[in-house]
RNA sequence: GCCCCGGUAGCUCAGUGGAUAGAGCGUCGGUUUCCUAAACCGUAGGUCGGAGGUUCAAGUCCUCUCCGGGGUACCA
């Protein structure tokens, strides 16, 4: 049982006992100052009106109603205006250490979920170019996201829409030909609105070097085209690799059209009145739906909007029996989303169980400027060049560590000077210290010991072991508000109170049960350094 | 015009309606005969964009407003 749940059973009763509580939920905060206790709860704050007295008398009732167990509180107290604040015996604390050396690297996970089924959504670009730094935040937030929920129970599919036809395949197609034909010597234009990128020159060049000048008659949308997909998505498969990332299932939007899909729900709209035609292009009532407008769902040549195998593809995420289904996007999407969940609720599907996650962008600055970016324009910075100057971890970190609703500056020139001296290496650090003394304390012949953990007295050695047990309560937070910046936050304030009880209590050399004591709290402390790290994808290095 | 996100220390950002608003980087100063100084300790720096309101209590909720970003297609 956590430390919070501890509180819980002993405090409802008491509260119960005064006949007060009705739908208000107790609340357990953990102070900003050690003299408020170790949890602190504002219940007779918000129960004193219903109560017709003062905070102050409230909270001094429901103290007296509770029955607590000595051995694991040393004390309850009033405070200000009608805190109840909870201290937390030091030998309890102490002893908590065990629970996490038992779990080891499943410390942190839970079963809360477990049987559910969710399918998470991300990168999804379409294999017109490299992956750039701002496919960075969605790939690196999408899969740690997946794995936060792994973490708390769910079975994870990662997915990746994709579709490679229409429109922007046909000029991606077209600007590969083009390159080809300007390589063997013909002078012809190459348009301003057309792929600029240097890769679509170099898949050009490898056309010509296999095939020499036999496609000259070749159309866009043959070899040309399938040639630069097939790059191109390689490239992003590689990219994503080098991150550790993989997704599960990559969805083909043309799958939709092969297994009629698209025609299926066409029909449905039609059957059920809920669309008409107009100016030759076909219409979703979606005013009708509480929405803006209506909208087009089949232009009047023919080709499907975007909306419609949005729907579709939606449709087949609910057929395939997930419990939850993430969509992670640019806010770019904002006004996408609603029209296909709108069109999904009319065809009775419970949208309740599709969580949209936006993050805002990601400004790329480098040599002091504002890159814009676009992939038409290549003017961009790719992943790939991130991860070459500042590594894998960095990266990772970086796009976890802020919340995804705020515009992010990402600062290339300041990401590769401080290297040295990034948050990342600050918890990895920590890691390696314990690793360190592991290693020294064997050689040293010191073993740990769970026998007298009660010497663990001192605050740093508190803190450290309250902040260790936190752990899971800040996963189940995290992956409930599908928030990964809670995770770096807060193995930022672990790593930070490791570092204080190493420089604080020494370890070997110290008298022999402390000694075997602390070697333990050192472990405990290594088991959930690697456990956040690994959640987050980050490596946990034995020596820095 | 309308919709979404942001505005908190010099910079980048945290901040469950609670008690004296925090961290990292940058400033300035200190700590190493001792398990890794990629560390620790201290210092300075704030009218939480602005104005009203709700509340015992507002950076946090509501209204209005200013500034920045994104969206508002028979593009995706």
């Amino acid at each position: 049982m956590s430390l919070r749940n501890y509180l819980f059973s002993i405090t409802e009763p008491a509260v119960l006992s005064t006949s007060l509580l009705e739908d208000e939920n107790i609340q357990f905060d953990i102070p900003q100052q050690n003299s408020f206790g170790d949890f602190s709860t504002n219940i007779a704050l918000l129960l004193a009106k219903k109560a017709k007295t003062n905070p102050r008398q409230l909270a001094q009732k429901i103290v007296d109603a509770i029955k607590y167990d000595e051995q694991i509180i040393s004390k309850i107290e009033i405070a200000g205006p009608g805190f109840i604040n909870f201290f937390y015996s030091s030998g309890f604390i102490a002893n908590s250490i065990l629970s996490i050396l038992e779990a080891k690297s499943n410390f942190g996970k839970s079963d809360k979920y477990s049987g559910k089924k969710a399918n998470v959504e991300f990168v999804s670009a379409n294999p017109t170019g490299p992956l750039t730094v701002g496919h960075g935040r969605n790939s690196v937030f999408g899969d740690t996201v997946s794995s936060l929920l792994e973490w708390v129970g769910y079975s994870v599919d990662r997915e990746y829409y994709f579709n490679n036809a229409g429109r922007q395949m046909r000029v991606l197609g077209d600007s590969v030909r083009i390159r080809y034909l300007q390589l063997l010597g013909s002078d012809i234009e190459f348009p301003a609105d057309y792929y600029q990128g240097e890769y679509i020159t170099d898949i050009a060049k490898s056309l010509v070097e296999e095939h020499g000048d036999k496609l000259k008659e070749e159309n866009a949308e043959g070899l040309f085209k399938d040639k630069a997909e097939n790059v191109i998505f390689s490239d992003i498969k590689e990219t994503l690799g080098r991150l550790g990332i993989r997704h599960k299932h990559f969805y083909n939007e043309n799958t939709l059209y092969e297994e009629g899909k698209i025609k299926s729900v066409l029909n449905i709209f039609s059957e059920k009145g809920m669309s008409y035609e107009k100016e030759g292009a076909t219409w979703l009532k979606l005013a009708e739906l509480g929405n803006d407008q209506d909208k087009v769902i089949v232009k009047s040549t023919g080709e499907p909007t975007y909306r419609l195998p949005d729907i579709a593809y939606h449709i087949t995420k609910f057929e395939r029996g997930y419990d939850l289904i993430i969509d992670i996007f640019g806010s770019d999407h904002k006004d996408t989303y609603p029209d296909v969940l709108a069109a999904l609720k009319s065809l009775g599907y419970n949208t309740e169980a599709i969580k949209v996650l936006l993050h805002q962008f990601v400004t790329v600055i480098k040599d002091g400027e504002v890159v814009k970016m676009s992939t038409r324009k290549a003017n961009y910075v790719t992943l790939d060049e991130l991860v070459d100057e500042v590594g894998v971890d960095v990266t990772r970190y970086f796009f976890n560590m802020r919340s995804v609703s705020s515009h992010m500056n990402f600062d290339l020139d300041l990401a590769k000077k401080q290297s040295d001296d990034n948050p990342v290496f600050y918890l990895q650090y920590a890691h390696a210290r314990i690793c360190s003394i592991i290693r020294n304390a064997k050689e040293a012949g010191l073993e740990s010991s769970t026998d007298s953990l009660i010497t663990l007295s001192t605050s740093e050695e508190q803190s450290l072991i309250k902040k260790l047990l936190l752990f899971p309560d800040i996963v189940l937070f995290a992956a409930n508000s599908f928030e990964t910046h809670k995770i770096t936050g807060y193995l930022q304030e672990l790593a930070e109170c490791f570092h204080r009880f190493y420089t604080v209590c020494r370890i070997i050399g110290s008298e022999q049960k402390l000694a075997e004591s602390r070697l333990s709290l050192a472990l405990a402390t290594q088991i959930v350094l690697q456990n956040g790290l690994t959640l987050l994808g980050l490596s946990a290095p034995e020596r820095m």
